[in-house]
DNA sequence: TCATCGCATCGACATTCTTCGATATGGAGG
DNA sequence: CCTCCATATCGAAGAATGTCGATGCGATGA
């Protein structure tokens, strides 16, 4: 990578290229309409939270998709996951789309 | 897809849906560290805008490949593109991240 | 008019992503 | 135990992505 080449010149990477880095993957997370209306569909359930039974219908997608899906937005730090008996219930990280929103309007 | 499967169905698609797909792609578009670098280099410049050739040196890329990053960025809505003799000057579309931004608090 | 400069486009390659069916895992209940 | 049920993981196929060198193109200046 570039960056590696910066670093074997003897340079730090600047601030800029670590926010870039930490950044870009969320924005990734959220590159997909799948994801986006996962997202949106937890955070409007009851509770907040939702098993992946109840989301399979709403992005009308087979089951280990919804499942692989989910767990990059875990992954990404937008969504948790808690094991009740056999259900998986997700739920939206408090306050993650918020600073999310606050490095975007300061970028 | 599922959209056209519902659709199929003669449902019409939710708002929901719809958000997801108008925003999932700009999102995409920042889902790469070298364009949110793009981005935050161009927002830096002097002016607010800056040319093809100021840009490769940061992001230690191709020109061909630069180029290509600010065209995604400009169909992203987040760049714009204005040609002043033979150079090409981007600069961030006014208020796009906050909008953004906005669309991501209220997801 | 012709050579040069800045940038876009093309063709190609390797990598990653999205999706599925099939299968494994692990908890609940009989 | 043994069987269901909800999820996760695996393996694979097809599409999309990031990157580059080579090339095309419009504008500038000699």
């Amino acid at each position: 990578m570039d960056i590696d080449a910066w670093q074997d010149e003897g340079m730090t990477a600047t601030p800029d290229v670590d926010r870039a880095l930490e950044l870009a993957p969320v924005f990734k997370a959220l590159g997909d309409p799948t994801r986006v209306r996962l997202l949106s569909v937890v955070a409007a359930a009851d509770g907040g939270e939702a098993c992946v039974c109840d989301l399979t219908a709403p992005v009308g997608l087979s089951q280990p998709t919804v499942s692989h899906h989910l767990k990059l937005l875990v992954e990404a730090g937008l969504l948790t996951r808690t094991q009740r008996g056999r259900w998986a219930y997700y739920a939206a990280v408090p306050g993650a789309l918020d600073r999310l929103a606050e490095s975007l309007r300061s970028l």
